[in-house]
DNA sequence: ATGTTC
């Protein structure tokens, strides 16, 4: 017997993994945007890390793959946006935290050789450069750090570091770059996508690779600034990328690999860090990075939206006593909603999201790291 | 996230 079926049919959904314990509160709606994505047309595999939450129509803490169309708002208006990790070159003992905190300023454009560091870092400048150098707004920050433990002696030292030296985290993005790129597609295609073989295609991702090369520009003269404030050298030890589009080749021929707030698992160790009032953990990939789409999470994950932690932080805390932290770090952050949105309590705990990374097999905990002080934002009144 | 936002 044939029936009519009148219901429509469902769109298939590319499946969907969510790497985290229950014991890792994740809220439904980034679930529900987690889903809404796998089934957008060319998706393969929706990945949600430990830190899933929700964001502004795509939920941030998660990594997509694709055939045959890429998605610019699955990456946002931050392309570009990591972690830079900087060995200070000065013994933790030394700092002088309470100093620095009084002094430190990278607010406005550099005063030296923009055109110069950036040929330095060979990426063209592209007029948004009064920002290079500059930490930005929400939760970039730039932050001194300690070794607070080793866990895997090899992998430290083979980077080069040393469990006595100051660390330096930066995390920024593109700036106003990132968000040209992205209003300009947005403004044509809204949320829709590109065919990979579009010229199009070509063109944004041109201008995506551009801004990826700019924000880890952005991120070194933000070290460069912070080092010249406190006297130090300072080495490179990493920097990622964790919003960005890349295609991935194999014998099934090209995947496009979205990552969205989602630290790469295929390019070495990597910094997740927690709140401005928890360790940052150093850790290094494990596995072939198939089933997680070739990504780690990239952070605690907010636990109260912005207005929420407003309003619940204003009614425990004063402003004064969160410029210090239970580490005894000091935090510079002169703008006091800015101060409140981000303190610790908005986050989640970050051992919980590292520990769901473990127990996936996905990382070994090579240290971790513990806030000295923490850059955010100084107010330059008139 | 945002040379933001009248």
């Amino acid at each position: 017997m044939s029936t009519a079926d009148t219901t429509p049919t469902p769109t298939p959904s590319a499946p969907v993994r969510i790497i985290a314990s229950p014991q890792s509160w994740i809220e439904g709606e980034a679930v529900r945007q987690l889903e809404a994505v796998a089934r957008l047309p060319g998706m393969r595999l929706a990945v949600g890390l430990p830190d899933l939450h929700p964001g502004k129509g795509a939920p941030v803490g998660a990594a997509f793959t694709s055939e045959g169309i890429l998605y610019p708002y699955l990456v946002g208006s931050d392309i570009g946006c990591g972690m830079g990790l900087w060995d200070v070159g000065m013994l933790a003992r030394k700092a002088k935290a309470e100093r620095w905190a009084s002094k430190l300023d990278v607010e406005g454009a550099w005063n030296g050789d923009v055109e110069g560091f950036l040929a330095e870092e060979g990426v063209k400048s592209t007029g948004f450069e009064a920002s290079l150098g500059t930490v930005g707004g929400g939760n970039h920050f730039a932050e001194l750090q300690r070794v607070e433990a080793v866990h895997d002696a090899e992998a430290f030292a083979s980077l080069g570091l040393a469990a006595d030296r100051l660390l330096l985290l930066v995390h920024s993005g593109s700036r106003g770059l990132g968000e040209a790129i992205l209003r300009a597609h947005v403004d044509r295609h809204a949320a829709g996508g590109l065919a990979a073989d579009s010229a199009e295609a070509s063109a944004y991702l041109t201008r995506h690779d551009h801004a990826v090369a700019w924000a880890r520009a952005n991120r070194a003269l933000v070290a460069r600034r912070m080092l010249d404030g406190i006297g130090a050298p300072g080495r490179r030890v990493l920097d990622v990328c964790h919003n960005s589009v890349t295609a991935r080749r194999d014998a099934r021929g090209t995947r496009w690999l979205h990552r969205k707030g989602a630290a790469p698992a295929d390019e070495g160790p990597v910094v997740i860090p927690g709140s401005r009032g928890a360790l940052s953990y150093l850790v290094a990939p494990l596995g072939d990075g198939t089933g997680s789409a070739f990504s780690l999470a990239h952070g605690a994950g907010r636990k109260w939206t912005r207005t929420a932690a407003r309003e619940r932080i204003k009614e425990r805390f004063t402003a004064e006593s969160l410029t210090r932290t239970s580490f005894k770090s000091h935090v510079v952050c002169e703008n006091k909603d800015l101060l409140f949105e981000e303190a610790p309590p908005a986050y989640k705990p970050i051992d919980r999201v590292v520990t769901d990374l473990v127990e996936a097999g996905l990382v070994r905990v090579v240290a971790t790291l513990a806030p000295v002080l923490t850059y955010k934002t100084r107010s330059h009144a008139e």
